[in-house]
DNA sequence: TGCTATCTTCTATCTAAATAGAAGATCCTT
DNA sequence: AAGGATCTTCTATTTAGATAGAAGATAGCA
């Protein structure tokens, strides 16, 4: 069996799915544009080319306005990025969400707020449980 | 430029990483027996040639015995695990440990004690940060 | 009207990754 | 000594993904 495709979007493709979940529809030439103000400096023909693979993965839906495309997202940023963390907790932490958040806390420093927010939430989730 | 080489471990490689720290060294043999077990039947030669891959990467460490190759991990879990979330942090949450957290906690079912176990630690954190 | 800028479509190239077969070395076993 | 079991090394195949050039359509301007 040769390489399999990913479910997931590529690298490429999240950074597109991005730039669209902040502002859409948008055209091929200001997705190139965006991509490139984050330092990735595509051809334009590249960046065509990915936009229609990835209208073939359902990730986008294009539509024609005059001679140019447009594009939309046809994912949520939510549905994606749950899925691609998902993906990291089942296959690197053997599903363990409670894993993944320790090796956070030991590979990031969350500032006083944050934690407070997240102790916040914490006490809520316990709550909620305890009905 | 085409597709760049990964600087984390490719999923058969985890798997087989998984195997070697769960117990190491282990032969060819074993690691193929350990990887069927998981559900993945590779042929001897394809474990091999991903062994040897991932010894050129420094995942590895090979020693022989006899006619047969023995293997070791040559990084560590924790380093293995941290850099791959560390990576989904950047690229799909933009460094926001907090924005991974809170996509957990929808995603996920903690269980009470885990709860208390993870709200002990941010605990400790927040006194930590006080001095 | 003819040239030029702008778009897209098609085709091509290259590497990583996944997987495995052919061939050659070795070591038991009868 | 012959034959098979067991290992490795080498080589090969296939697909995804990244990137872009050539060619063709089209609209606007000099």
């Amino acid at each position: 069996m040769a390489r399999p495709k990913s479910i997931h979007p590529t690298d490429l493709e999240l950074q597109i799915l991005k730039c669209l979940w902040e502002s859409s529809p948008m055209s091929v030439r200001e997705i190139r544009e965006s991509l490139s103000k984050q330092g990735r400096e595509l051809a334009h023909t590249s960046v065509i080319t990915t936009l229609n693979v990835m209208v073939g993965k359902k990730y986008l839906t294009r539509s024609m306005q005059g001679k140019s495309c447009l594009f939309v997202p046809n994912v949520t940023r939510e549905a994606v990025t749950e899925g691609m963390l998902g993906d990291v907790v089942k296959r690197v932490f053997d599903g363990s969400a409670k894993a993944v958040m320790l090796s956070l806390f030991e590979s990031t420093e969350l500032d006083p707020d944050e934690l407070k927010e997240l102790r916040q939430i914490l006490d809520q989730k316990a709550k909620e449980q305890q009905k």
